[in-house]
DNA sequence: TCAATTTTAGACCGTTCGGTCTTTTTTAAA
DNA sequence: TTTAAAAAAGACCGAACGGTCTAAAATTGA
């Protein structure tokens, strides 16, 4: 790993949680020139545009989000496990109060930056699809109804989550952790 | 109503939407006068700050969509068709497509702007309000079972509308009809 | 250790930002 | 219709914006 290579992750680790907290256009080259203690030159060097430190940052943010969430995932031994430890990284981890990168991302980037929208869609698949792994496992195993809808229910869940993320910054943390638990009570619903 | 009073209401529906879907920090003060057509001195003279138009245009939009919840919700003659009108009205009016101003606002805000974040939280108090008292009046009326938790309902039913917003800014419209749809039949469950 | 190369500092660029202020125009009461 | 008051225009302001470029510094292979 060179060292431009180095400087240029060090660049994105330090700005991903700014531009997750204050937004891309919210955001300016000196807020990143400040977190990094890094001048223009240095930045510049490694990254063609602002922009482009956005979508790094993004994927930097999705990516370190997944791994938590697949670990977790992981260590789970039933769908059931799975699943409640997948949402309880939401309910625990504050380092994810600075919020989903999907929900910051994707309501600032619909409407004005199409391929950051893209990334963002993305992202959405590849969390519904963490969920609908996990149900259709589940079935499979015979621990779930095979009345459940996996394909639907993913979606609902991720809907869930993400609403529930948005509750607990605007709200607060007693309604986030409310939604989370309805998440589960409805699962255990098609739990056999 | 003054000269004044108008002009200044004018600029606020002309900026409302632009903010909406652009976000504050994305807005430029020439965005909102090419919008109004107006010069600066015309747009100053009626506001402090481009922060109090953020401001005023989230207010706007939040009592704007509240009268068209309120009246799907008056049109509905029983628990049931005052929930659904409501759900309704996320799913057809395409006005409503450039996004929800909670969720807009909401994710902006609240790491950024704490007034604005209390309006947006006394959005969703009283988004998650209308809800309940859809439900418990539903209760009260024998239409639904005494053993739904009306409290916890409702906020579980904000949060897969906000949830359904986003999957269908990101995603597509499928999904969020999808999840608007998985609302209704978790509401059925309780009609007696 | 030294020289070629890569990487960073930071002065500098034009542009746009939010906001002010004086002048002109428009409004509205007499 | 006149005139005093209110409202809008737009030139102007300093600051901050994203981005460039050259010179200095640090890295790296020999």
């Amino acid at each position: 790993m060179s060292k431009a290579e180095r400087t240029r992750q060090f660049i994105i680790e330090a700005a991903a949680p700014i531009i997750n907290k204050k937004g891309m256009a919210g955001t300016s080259m000196s807020d990143i020139m400040e977190a990094t203690k890094l001048a223009k030159g240095g930045i510049y060097g490694n990254f063609e545009s602002k922009e482009e430190i956005c979508m790094e940052a993004f994927l930097f943010l999705r990516s370190q989000l997944a791994s938590k969430l697949d670990l977790a995932v992981a260590q789970g031994k039933s769908a059931q496990e799975k699943l409640f430890n997948l949402l309880d990284v939401y309910k625990n981890d504050q380092c994810m109060m600075e919020g989903c990168p999907i929900l910051n991302f994707g309501t600032e980037a619909d409407d004005t930056n199409p391929l950051m929208k893209e990334h963002v869609k993305k992202a959405a698949f590849s969390a519904q699809k963490r969920y609908l792994t996990i149900l259709e496992e589940g079935i499979k195993n015979k621990e779930l109804s095979a009345y459940l809808n996996a394909a639907e229910f993913s979606v609902k869940i991720f809907a869930l989550v993400e609403g529930a993320i948005l509750c607990g910054k605007i709200v607060g943390t007693q309604q986030m952790d409310l939604v989370l638990e309805s998440i589960k009570n409805d699962f255990k619903r098609y739990v056999i």
